[in-house]
DNA sequence: CATAGTAGGTGAATATGTTAACAAAAATAA
DNA sequence: TTATTTTTGTTAACATATTCACCTACTATG
């Protein structure tokens, strides 16, 4: 919440739950120690960048050695606030939104959907494991008194902006835009588009106009 | 599929989608103009960098006047491919699986889901509008005899390298894969990661660790 | 036709990200 | 102990991407 001091590189900061993650299998698996060169196969990141990664919070591994697992798993579990969980709302419940409420999140993760929301009354007092569904009116009162930061947004494209205009008036600090809409919002509004047909359009393109110079994972 | 002699940057490579649907939206609209600074509004990405991207094509705009939207349309048209299908094939009819079936990518898309696997007996044989269900036995087969190039994998992560073992041996160009397995390829093949848990975590970390400087939209 | 205004294309500056290469330090082996 | 190997952390080179700022060409207007 507090604005830090250290800040690291955006590349970085969205490679650090993959990081942790595959630390965290490591962990479980009983390994004690690893090198940059072990996760980078692992995780198919070069090893200079996972160094330069985990330079910026300073020396984490040991010349000659590595990393130690159980150390690197504390540190990586402070950095990424695993403590504490954030709240997450959904609005939308209609396929993808659906698939999302069931997908697990808290897994390996901080991040809860603890609701959601969906126009359709049919939708509505449905439940998703703990998960309930509320009506569109509930909408601003619910995400302030469970104090919710983050909404994944799963509604149709034509409302996505209304529905964006009431959340602009909430407490809420990011949506997770998963419709094609670009959202319009006031600067304390971080949006992260995630836009499944543009990514599979663009993924073809990529195959079809670039020899395969390498193999190319990730972003 | 011939080596392009006109190799575009990879991040103009993923926004011309995004510019062909708006661009799209704009003639339905009857609009006979438009300006970078319009273009930019709208697709919430800075308009040199519009300028910057179209240009790689050549001289598609007008001094003084901008673009003309049945020009751009038609041009990005040709460029994206999109009078030739390019079929895909999903592989695990799971959550997910199940929503990008129900996804309609071919609506303004050259792309077109054309058949699914899954390991499950129960889910084999069903249909998702005019989709099959297969069993995994005939995937090569099916693959092979479709010649698909592209493959969605939302399989469960644990025999995520194990499908795409078997996906090396067939004419796959690239795999989209969706689950949180950091995949083993030969080089003739490419991989692009869509990994949720990924993309909710990080988000949130930026938004914990980050003041707003500025609203950052897109990856 | 002249003039004011508009808006694309692009060189140059800046910003961001990746990678090779290597010195230093520690681990390991002999 | 000493030599050898391993592996980090980091400097410097490189690669990619964004943005500014401006020139130029065209449009629109009177």
């Amino acid at each position: 919440m507090e604005t830090d001091q250290l800040i690291i590189p955006k590349a970085t900061a969205k490679r650090l739950p993959l990081y942790y993650r595959f630390i965290q299998n490591l962990y479980q698996s009983g390994k004690q120690r690893v090198s940059s060169a072990e996760l980078s196969e692992a995780v198919k990141v070069d090893s200079a960048t996972i160094r330069r990664d985990f330079s910026y919070f300073g020396a984490l591994g040991k010349k000659g050695y590595g990393y130690n697992v159980q150390y690197l798993l504390s540190f990586f579990r402070k950095i990424l606030n695993q403590d504490e969980i954030t709240k997450v709302a959904l609005i939308g419940v209609g396929n993808l939104g659906t698939a999302l409420l069931k997908y697990n999140f808290t897994k390996n993760n901080n991040t809860k959907i603890v609701c959601a929301f969906d126009a359709n009354q049919e939708k509505v007092d449905q439940k998703f494991g703990d998960i309930t569904v509320y009506p569109m009116d509930s909408l601003e009162q619910i995400l302030s008194t469970e104090e919710i930061q983050v909404v994944i947004l799963t509604v149709p494209a034509p409302v996505a902006q209304l529905v964006t205009d009431r959340l602009a008036k909430t407490g809420i600090k990011g949506i997770l835009n998963f419709t094609p809409a670009r959202l319009t919002v006031p600067s304390n509004i971080r949006v992260h588009h995630i836009d499944l047909a543009v990514e599979l359009q663009s993924f073809v393109y990529l195959i079809k106009h670039y020899s395969n110079e390498e193999v190319v994972v990730g972003d």
